[in-house]
DNA sequence: CTGAAAGCGCTAACAC
DNA sequence: GTGTTAGCGCTTTCAG
């Protein structure tokens, strides 16, 4: 059986509320007595049982993250910029893995709920009201990650989609582009609400550009979409000069495609992506991308969290961190 | 508040330890008072506090999972596996992420016993004497996820790798291949000793080729390691006729210093990786490897984790995956 | 500044 | 079959 606060108390001579005192900082303790126990507890390796301290105070250095797939490099990042700032503040990492179903968000949440985690940092596709209202019914600290968490009342780290979309599409446009084609995750909702989409949209008009309907294109988020996709294009003949992907892995299964078809990538066709994950700078060519600060948006999320936690102000609800355009062999 | 079994018990007019009875199943209820029972609890709304639950059980249900590094694609597909295993089950995933520092690891032991986590599934790059002692020490049912697990007596999940280097090297050589290079990721320890370079040793023997120390290079588990030792050989001018990495991402590093040197693969040089993460099939071209079952370790290990905590039997201590030469286009 | 005691929500003897 | 009760290890009033 390992040591507990009794043990400590009895060897030191004092009360228990003494040793909780101690370790808590909680109160004064004059300084011979607080030694004596300090020295107890190095001797004995005593550990504080944060199960029982936390059925009493009702919370524990606990930090629910619910992602929608671990197996992401998109998430591990995230995870890894979490994982690193929590340990920074002694929180440790609960994870949840949702596979994107809602049924499971929900059951998660409850979950968490149960478990008194300290707070919630929320990675989703797309959040929903009824998800986002559970969380807010229990009180506790919650950061969300997703593309449409501005759309609610709740604290969010992102970036700007819009001008990032804009942005790509502009660079191309500059480059003297004319049909660039726009390859989307789609995820049941309407194309015409997405940011980037109207980041897209909105570059082609300043420019003068017809936006051209067929060169509008929904995928999942896999590389076999994109990969589909283009090929589609191809067959129809309909090959655009440029390929803005709305993230890496589609936009490597749009080069793919474009490259077992013998078209030059970056001479016939121009390819960006989106996000900048590992593979963006792995494959050749190497992929033009918008970079995302996954792992910053990932520390920047477990920093408020612990701000939250802690009672501190936070600045802004909806943090928008800076993007880059990188240029590489893809564009 | 949310509702306790207190509150359950007085609804239903019955003591707690009936509530505790029927929600447990651990003795027998008079049918119509279990019904009446689970009608309150369903009214309710109740969940069992697991915090107190683990207190007085001095069990959880969490599965401690230690890894090295959370955001390689690796590790993602084991936690997808572990993840999805568990879950089955009804265990919950705490995530420790180590950097593969021995220090990191112990901490996190160490952080899981006084969890009372119900079991530890520990992955690592290599494991070490001292990790090992503290879990056997804790008494927490555990799995162990490493290349050199076999060398220790634990439960253990892995692939046959001398087996599986050998079937590389050996498919090189049929394809007449004679230079062969062999990279790896080192990890301080005599390469010697590796079970993968004893494969591709034996390999060499069994075929009559010299064994060429010039051709076997140690790098880290990055791509840009790979990289540079590929380039290093190039600037030597001694180009192998086939470069098996042992690692994906050490492979893609190889590839990609070739073609920059606009050295063909796979006409003059074939490359293989090992693993089969997803990006082996993402870039072109494609990764011929020894496709690791990464999925499925995680989920065996998981199965055999709840198994060990349910005292359940074990068939074997060091449970070997197939493994499979899976050829594409780099070879 | 320190100790005694109550209680967090639950399980598991122990009685009846 | 069911209820009473003693903790699990800790924090936190409340006295002193």
């Amino acid at each position: 059986m390992a040591v507990t606060i009794k043990d400590v108390a009895k060897m030191a001579g004092v009360s228990i509320s003494t040793v909780s005192r101690v370790i808590n900082n909680s109160k004064p303790v004059s300084s011979d007595i607080r030694d004596q126990v300090l020295r107890v507890i190095k001797e004995t390796g005593y550990v504080p049982n944060p199960v029982a301290r936390s059925l009493v105070t009702k919370k524990s250095n606990i930090i629910g993250v619910i992602v929608p797939d671990i197996s992401s490099l998109f998430v591990g990042d995230l995870l890894s910029g979490i994982e690193e700032i929590g340990r920074m503040y002694e929180y440790d990492i609960f994870l949840c893995n949702t596979y994107g179903e809602s049924e499971r968000e929900l059951k998660y949440i409850n979950l968490l709920k149960s478990k008194a985690v300290a707070g919630i940092i929320f990675v989703s596709e797309k959040l929903e009201k009824p998800q986002i209202d559970l969380v807010k019914e229990s009180q506790i600290p919650s950061v969300y990650i997703s593309k449409n968490a501005k759309d609610f009342d709740v604290y969010s780290i992102g970036i700007d989609h819009k001008q990032a979309s804009y942005d790509m599409t502009h660079y191309f446009i500059n480059k003297g582009k004319k049909k660039i084609a726009f390859l989307r995750a789609s995820v049941e909702d309407n194309i015409e609400d997405s940011e980037r989409y109207k980041g897209y949209k909105k570059a082609l008009e300043d420019s003068g550009i017809d936006l051209d309907k067929s060169l509008v294109l929904q995928g999942d988020s896999t590389n076999e979409s994109g990969y589909r996709i283009v090929e589609m294009l191809i067959e129809k003949g309909n090959i655009p000069e440029a390929i803005f992907a709305s993230s890496d892995e589609l936009a490597v299964g749009a080069l793919n495609a474009l490259l077992d078809n013998r078209i030059n990538v970056p001479k016939d066709v121009s390819i960006a992506g989106y996000d900048d994950t590992r593979i963006a700078s792995m494959i050749r060519p190497s992929l033009t991308v918008i970079k995302q600060p996954i792992y910053d948006m990932g520390a920047v999320a477990a920093r408020i969290i612990v701000k939250l936690i802690d009672n501190q102000d936070v600045e802004e609800k909806y943090i928008i961190l800076p993007h880059t355009l990188i240029e590489r062999q893809s564009s």
